[in-house]
DNA sequence: AATTAGTCCAACCGCGAGGGG
DNA sequence: GCCCCTCGCGGTTGGACTAAT
């Protein structure tokens, strides 16, 4: 069952957004401000959230990225993926959809180029060698044996000890990386990372939080709570991925 | 000048989380 | 516990704009 869209129901303007209706919003907000977007305008309130949002904060940036900021994705997406939101809080006045399109159009091409893979963040040449060692491998379970290795270390991944470069991309699924790996790791010349972005009570998503746990907690107890409980789930995808394992073969 | 191809970004869509009744 | 609603997120698309032919 595909759910309809939201604003189905309510026949609402959609499409570009005209400066009457900007003016609207602005209106709107400094009376009301951005707790309630579904009263007082003809457009579907998703809309007018992400229009606020996006474009008519007051503190946005409308210059291009700086090289510096440039740096700043490419480093937290080699370590957090496509979480764009929390890439965003890391650059002041640009939003999550600035980042992603800023991603999508330029540093994913730029990096191509360079012969760095923007899935992975490896060079091309060290993914070519990993899939001949691969292919290189005994008989018919390759394929599917390098899937179920792909599928344990994507949740499985531990930070290497004494390895002080960047961990791994992990696009999906849990990293071990804290806040204070995170601020070392990513940390470049002229950067400064905004620590208080990442632990936030209300902006930790789920796989934040599994980032973030150590520094979040402000307790002992709630910190070893929490790391236990992320023990608990890397054993239960352990688990499964071993039964994955067994099951293909 | 007209057409085509490529780029960029604003906006939409679908989903999950969380809160209230 | 269930349903409905809103919010926030990441992925995707549409179309305006520019460059190339």
């Amino acid at each position: 069952m595909v759910r309809p869209p939201c604003c189905d129901k309510l026949n609402v303007k959609k499409g570009l957004w005209t400066e009457e209706e900007d003016a609207k919003i602005l209106a709107y907000v400094s009376k009301h401000g951005t707790g309630n977007w579904t009263a007082g305008l003809r457009r579907c309130g998703k809309s007018c959230r992400l229009r606020w949002t996006n474009y008519l904060q007051p503190d946005l940036k409308r210059e291009s990225f700086t090289p510096q900021e440039e740096e700043l994705i490419i480093r937290l997406h080699a370590a957090i993926g496509s979480r764009w939101s929390l890439i965003a809080q890391q650059l002041p006045g640009r939003t999550d959809n600035d980042v992603k399109n800023y991603w999508n159009t330029k540093l994913k091409k730029k990096l191509s180029e360079m012969g760095i893979d923007p899935v992975t963040h490896k060079p091309f040449s060290q993914i070519l060698a990993d899939y001949g060692n691969i292919g290189g491998l005994p008989k018919s379970r390759t394929r599917i044996g390098s899937l179920n290795r792909d599928v344990k270390n994507t949740f499985l991944i531990k930070p290497e000890p004494h390895q002080p470069q960047a961990p791994p991309a992990a696009t999906h699924g849990f990293t071990n990386i804290n806040n204070n790996q995170l601020m070392t790791t990513m940390a470049a010349p002229g950067i400064e990372l905004i620590p208080e972005n990442f632990v936030t009570n209300n902006n930790i998503n789920h796989h934040a939080a599994a980032d973030c746990v150590q520094e979040s907690s402000s307790t002992t107890t709630e910190r070893s709570f929490v790391a236990a409980m992320l023990d608990q789930v890397q054993e239960m995808f352990s688990e499964f991925a071993n039964l994955l394992e067994d099951t293909c073969y």
